[in-house]
RNA sequence: GCGCCCGUAGCUCAGCUGGAUAGAGCGUCGGCCUUCGAAGCCGAAUGUCGUAAGUUCGAAUCUUACCGGGCGUGCCA
């Protein structure tokens, strides 16, 4: 579309100029799709109060100087000054077989910037559940998109593997293995920690111990550190088995974790001080940034070093941001976080601003999102009301992909063919169930919902790809872009649709709001199966028509594949 | 108390910088398989866009107030 939108505004700016004078150039043309026409024109309306004269003369002076020819068909004026196009196949083809020959599909580069993206970000010596699930898939979607626009995106994952809990860990770790945690299994980890966290809470000894080896361990005692390295290798080797099986781009060189950020803290600290930022405040260490407020109405710290000496996280944020900044060069910097750490974020990037860590044209975003709910629109969680396990979700899912294959018995997939299909589709499946609302708002976890082939679902676009791919697949021989043809209604409306896809992507880059490429996705899966539907391909009645509908499957084919590659879902060839 | 977010069909959700009769899917009702994949397609019905004002030629969209729900509001991260 772009390429489309751009010559259209063009030819609409020259005729704007012509109608009205230089002083009017730019004056962006308003263009959108119309359930009248392919497009519309609502230019006329603004500028017509703009110049004081009815928006319908506007309107009329602009087609009067329109160049179009060749591009469209019908032009004509509508209501009180909607300018109302209808493009011509000619030129629908021609963008179509550009598009196609586009190793990119019709996505524009951007100037490239430097993006940082934090996501995922577990907690070492925890299981990851249900609650990370949104911020890697989110992180995942956005980190891939920006990329194939052009720009160099750093994955970062800010591991949670430093602080107090690492104490009662260590030391139960000794407890449990004598000091042998390679006896540990990652399995283990969850139940692992509840049993240090329950001793913790219930045997003064072990706390006090505990509190002991957080000492030793900030102090970097050689064994207390071996242990604890074992604790963070076990972990992340369980993390990369989730984002292996996720197929989330995440690998241990992105871990750059709260322990990387220590030692950086003493120095963020002397920084703030001298720069005249940090104040004491009842003890501890803090900086105001104007326009937060407590409850009480008086200016709220972001307390950087506690009363009792240690940092607090936004510390190592203040850090982190810096980092980003000043060392891997980040000019956009992205934070895919849940939407309860607003005002927290707000004040680390109020303060790194501040601090001259975070200046322009480099800026940070908090790319909130909302909480996944059970079916009684609480937070989701099991039956038995503990925390869901990631882990456990993605068995389920694909087990009940699988289960519904099974069911269907589709005769042209064998047994070890099912099993990955019902992976692809189960993952799919949860990943764009998550993708495909608004992200900022909560939403209702449903298997049935979000596994059924009807509807805006990972499946729905899986199936409609897999029948382009089934079509081709028969037709044998080679595909060529030139033979496109626009001819009925459902020609032209997929090639409408197929052209959008730069523009999604585009606007997706910038808004970071993934659910638009669902969103356009489930469109073009519907136009893409309405074609099927009503134009016979492999049995058209002449050789160019035959060819040119074989060459739209193949470009449809390609956009959802690349189109769910971007959110992270893999396309199966068959189904 | 203050701040942020959310409120669109019975259910789950779209609705892009204000634009024409507010759109999907599920569910309901009715059609379509000797025809490239029926895991599909086509059609029908369904709304005080939380409420009330305001700005505007025009508001689901912008402003304000209120109602309802969620979250945050100094030493957990």
């Amino acid at each position: 579309m772009s390429a489309l939108i751009d010559t259209l505004t063009l030819r609409f700016d020259q005729a704007i100029v012509a109608a009205f004078g230089d002083e009017h150039a730019g004056t962006p043309p308003v263009l959108r799709r119309s359930n009248r026409a392919d497009f519309q024109a609502d230019v006329a309306l603004g500028l017509g109060r703009k110049l004081g004269r009815p928006p319908r003369e506007i309107a009329e002076a602009i087609v009067a100087k329109v160049d179009l020819a060749g591009l469209v068909d019908k032009i004509e004026i509508a209501g009180p000054g909607f300018v109302n196009l209808s493009l011509t196949g000619e030129w629908l083809a021609r963008e179509v077989r550009a598009a196609a020959a586009d190793a990119r599909l019709g996505v524009a580069s951007e100037t490239p910037e430097t993006v940082v993206i934090d996501y995922s970000s577990p907690n070492v010596a925890k299981e990851m559940h249900v609650g990370h699930i949104r911020s890697t898939l989110i992180g995942d979607a956005l980190a891939r998109v920006l990329e194939h626009v052009g720009h160099r995106v750093i994955r970062q994952n800010h591991l949670g593997d430093w602080g107090t809990p690492f104490g009662m860990l260590i030391e139960h770790v000794l407890d449990t293995s004598g000091g042998d945690a390679s006896s540990l299994s990652i399995r283990d980890l969850d139940v692992f920690y509840r049993e240090a966290r329950a001793k913790f809470d219930g045997d003064p000894a072990f706390a006090e111990r505990s509190r002991r080896r957080v000492v030793l361990l900030q102090s970097g005692d050689a064994k207390t550190l071996e242990l604890w390295r074992l604790l963070v290798d076990l972990s992340t080797s369980y993390f990369g088995e989730i984002y292996a099986r996720l197929g989330v781009g995440l690998k241990s060189g992105d871990v750059c974790s709260e322990s990387f950020y220590n030692p950086m803290l003493s120095k963020v600290t002397s920084d703030l001080r001298d720069a005249g930022l940090l104040e004491d405040s009842d003890g501890a260490e803090c900086v105001f940034a104007e326009g937060f407020t407590s409850k009480e109405g008086k200016p709220l710290p972001l307390i950087v070093r506690k009363t009792d000496g240690g940092f607090g996280y936004a510390a190592t944020d203040l850090a982190g941001v810096r980092h980003r900044t000043a060392t891997l060069g980040a000019t956009r910097i992205l934070y895919v976080v849940g939407a309860p750490q607003q005002q927290h974020l707000a004040m680390v990037f109020a303060v790194a601003a501040k601090a001259g860590w975070l200046l322009p044209p480099a800026r940070a975003t908090h790319v909130a999102f909302g909480s996944i709910l059970g079916p009684d629109k609480k937070m989701f969680k099991t039956r038995e009301g503990g925390t869901v396990k990631l882990a456990d979700l993605l068995d389920e899912a694909t087990t009940r992909a699988l289960a519904i294959i099974v069911e269907k018995d589709p005769p042209h997939l064998d047994d070890a063919a099912r099993r990955e299909v019902a992976r692809m589709i189960g993952i799919g499946a949860l990943k764009y169930v998550d993708l495909s609302s608004d992200r900022v708002k909560d939403y209702v976890f449903d298997w049935n919902r979000m596994l059924a082939f009807d509807g805006n679902t990972a499946p729905y676009l899986q199936f409609a790809h897999a029948r382009t791919r089934s079509i081709l697949r028969k037709a044998g021989g080679a595909v060529d872009a030139a033979d496109v043809a626009i001819g009925t209604p459902e020609e032209r409306a997929l090639a409408l649709a197929l052209l959008g896809f730069g523009d999604t992507v585009s606007g997706v880059a910038e808004s970071l709001q993934p659910h638009r490429l669902c969103t356009y996705l489930f469109d073009l899966a519907t136009v893409t199966t309405a074609f099927l539907e009503n134009c016979p391909v492999l049995k058209a009645d002449d050789a160019a028509t035959r060819a040119s509908r074989l060459a739209l499957c193949d470009v449809a084919s390609k956009v959802l594949a690349r189109g769910l590659g971007l959110l992270g879902i893999e396309a199966p060839e068959a189904m």
